[in-house]
DNA sequence: ATATCATATGAACATCTCTTCAGATGTTGC
DNA sequence: GCAACATCTGAAGAGATGTTCATATGATAT
């Protein structure tokens, strides 16, 4: 059931109604979710990801974060842009270099929270496969 | 400059090429930094990462999880298709109705964790606009 | 001034992702 | 068995995203 007993029941048509609207009231606005859900967004693709954990070191110019990345420099400077939209990173430039760093607390906690349980979890488990269908 | 000075200079050409050794060493594998990615990917679309929110409080069915997160039972269903294919949640069957659950510690703690940080800057800052092109 | 360098940008293209629609599968009640 | 139900699935289309290539911009050096 949902909430309540535990077989065959229309959902939202039996005593559940009560925990469905707790868990609907609990939940954050919207459009808080869907400027999180941004974040992740961010986070979820690997260059862009490559590039924000080699800046958790410090400041880096872009060709240098190109190479620790592993990307074209073009690509790179293109994910940067997206994140400088963002401002999860900030740009300080000198002469023709451009130096960018981390600029968001939030990303940087997200950044180190994820990496200490990559470390962790590496080589215990963890599978990308499926589920089972 | 990358790493050293601090004007202009090819990037890995000057003495920089310690630091950005040593970034490039501080980086975690490529497959664990991709397998991350993958994560925030799946926690970077509203509608999933609404689902996933809602578990946070415990067990629901599709019909109320589609209820919760606003979507439609169908897309609901391939939502959880694809969770389920990554183990985040689970499925307990009985009879005609599937209850899921949260199933990765690390995809629960990273929610816990951005949940927290919401409530904190939610109405303090935080700009999706742009950097200042 | 001119060539070179570091970075930024735009357009085009290929790829992936999510949603919807229609229908399949297995369950329960009559 | 048959109908109603909860969930699952596949195909198809729309939209978003990331990459590359070519070129632009601004800075430095000769």
């Amino acid at each position: 059931m949902n909430i309540s007993s535990d077989v065959a029941r229309a959902p939202g048509t039996s005593g559940n109604s009560g925990r469905l609207a707790g868990v609907r009231a609990s939940l954050p606005p919207d459009t808080d979710v869907a400027d999180l859900a941004d974040v992740f967004g961010l986070l979820s693709d690997p260059g862009r990801l490559r590039l924000m954990v080699a800046l958790l070191s410090g400041e880096l110019c872009v060709a240098d974060l190109a190479a620790a990345a592993g990307m074209s420099e073009s690509a790179t400077s293109h994910a940067l842009r997206i994140l400088r939209a963002h401002r999860v990173v900030a740009v300080r430039r000198s002469g023709r270099m451009a130096f960018y760093s981390l600029a968001d607390g939030h990303v940087r906690m997200l950044l180190e929270v994820a990496l200490v349980h990559i470390e962790h979890s590496a080589m215990i488990h963890d599978h990308p496969g499926d589920g089972h269908d």
